[in-house]
DNA sequence: TGTCAATGACTTGCATACCAGAAAATAAAA
DNA sequence: TTTTATTTTCTGGTATGCAAGTCATTGACA
């Protein structure tokens, strides 16, 4: 991993990714190497190693001699990562808690305020939900590396493939939620600094779920994009 | 995931990742595409497709142009396995303890049987380790099966590749090892049964650690095989 | 009209040839 | 002898053709 793959291979994998992630390719939908192949001027062989990659994500699946297509998004693995993340994150935060100094305050504050300001802004809601999602993702980065974790959220970042899609999917709903997240944001970092553990414990499961419980009309506009509920 | 692949990738990449987690393509050795197809009989292509797989999960480290070589065991990454085992199983097991019921209470006895009577055996310590790192997977796949959360420790196995090799290179050692391994997991389960919180903390903390901490004696036998301390 | 087999148009898996980059070996020059 | 070009020979990356599996359409036959 240390070393560089070619350009050709990793471009059409990340490009293919963020139009997965971002439902610009929908899930159910078909997508064929060939296509694909002569979409971007390069050969099947680049495109068969990038399928090969996002398939071991979870996000293509392909089935030999009848072709390939946009996972659905599996509601299971999405609760599963909520699970792991939940549990990881607050045994990772308490510890940052209990060894927490005024020098890491700044660094969270500034993040808190960018997303304040992100809120206050008029974009548009779909590029508002993505700005606030990558700044959401560096706030919990940045909490990790703070509490010297750091590796630990990258193996989080490197699954949650499913996650990702299922939160770029509800966010679009409206402002709201995404308010609910700075101001839970807030409240996580307050629970830090002042070493309240009970109450990091009920943020950070709120933090979580909460999107996720309010989402059930939201999934039943568009039920094809889901598979069935265990 | 749900639909097969074609045999012939799946099994050079199988066949190559036991015998790297067996050590017997030892960390740092050179690995050449045409060379495995050769000995396998196939083409390069269905070589790669298991390479690359391989240097997803960390086992093999792809430099283009120059050659693929077995990663060396990376202790970091074994240390992060080691806590987000830590983590997940306190919390998983704390779940079970509560909701315990002795329905259950035989088949965990059942493979603790097995192990035991491993232990008694006279099996060569190489053959028996390995039977010993399988039975130990599967009462922990047990355990996390009835505490309803089966897909959390498969989340889990397809993580620690690295930490798979670092045990099969400790427990060479000797059979203390795997009895102390033993002696832990019935101590485990009399916590989880008598639903003594501190002490599965306690137990779960030293069964994972334990071997960990013993064996710096243990790799300044093969520094090689490991990468540079953080 | 209904049934079933043949056919054709797709798909991905595999084999092979060629390309580009890197390193080692060789040859030429100081 | 030492140093520096140059060439040779490795490596993995890419392009492409063929093989094999799947499915929908079609046409023959009952």
């Amino acid at each position: 991993m240390a070393y560089k793959h070619t350009a050709t291979s990793d471009g059409v994998y990340a490009q293919l990714k963020e139009q997965i992630l971002h439902l610009e390719l929908p899930p159910g939908a078909a997508i064929s190497e060939i296509e694909t192949a002569e979409k971007y001027s390069i050969s099947r062989t680049p495109v068969r190693d990038a399928f090969k990659r996002l398939e071991r994500e979870g996000l293509l699946e392909i089935r030999p001699h009848i072709g390939t297509f946009i996972s659905l998004i599996d509601l299971n693995a999405v609760s599963d990562v909520l699970y792991i993340r939940e549990v990881l994150e607050f045994s990772v935060l308490s510890d940052l808690s209990r060894m927490y100094d005024k020098s890491q305050d700044l660094r969270i504050r500034l993040i808190l305020q960018a997303q304040k300001e992100l809120l206050d802004s008029d974009m548009p809601i779909e590029e508002l939900s993505r700005a606030f999602i990558n700044s959401d993702n560096e706030f919990h980065t940045a909490l990790f590396d703070a509490a010297g974790k750091k590796n630990i959220i990258k193996f989080l970042y490197e699954y949650n493939s499913q996650y990702e899609r299922f939160r770029t999917f509800i966010n679009f709903n409206g402002k709201d939620d995404l308010t609910k997240l700075y101001e839970a944001h807030v409240e996580i970092w307050n629970c830090i600094t002042t070493q309240d553990l009970d109450g990091l414990n009920a943020c950070i499961n709120h933090h979580l779920y909460d999107g996720f419980s309010s989402s059930s009309d939201v999934i039943s506009k568009c039920p094809e994009y889901f598979t069935k509920i265990r």
